[in-house]
DNA sequence: AACTATTTATAAGA
DNA sequence: TTCTTATAAATAGTT
């Protein structure tokens, strides 16, 4: 969804690829809370930077544990 | 992104809902392999139905663990 | 960080 | 329930 049709492999442009990142990282996330809400369901999501550290996360309405080699959530 | 634009809210008709559920859950694992693919990032997703139960799940190409109280994920 | 031309997702309908 | 289509929403490239 823009001026021109993106394929479908590693953006080699680092500045373009950190761009992409961010902007599709929030739209990933708005789009996990509107299934939850508009459907009543639970939606565990993480999302990674490069380096590998946890950077986004979002859920539903019940109670979950995650447990992940660095990091440990409850919510 | 359809004939009307939708409410942020919980859907009540419980067939709308179902209907919504499948075709947004499917949307949501495309955007997420999407930013993987990408962007070159890992990202983990898990929606549960309305009962519970860990329905769908997506990943990047790195290792994780992932501990629920009723499963138990090794990507 | 904002804009906007386009692509993509999807709400209704068939 | 699977396919179609009008329209809302996301976003790639630009400013």
């Amino acid at each position: 969804m823009g001026r021109k049709k993106v394929e479908m492999k590693r953006i080699e442009d680092k500045s373009t690829r950190q761009v992409t990142f961010s902007k599709r990282r929030g739209g990933l996330i708005k789009k996990a809370r509107d299934l939850s809400v508009l459907c009543d369901v639970q939606v565990a999501l993480i999302v990674f930077s490069s380096r590998g550290k946890p950077y986004e996360f979002s859920c539903g309405n019940r109670s979950l544990s995650l447990s992940l080699p660095s990091i440990n959530l409850n919510i």
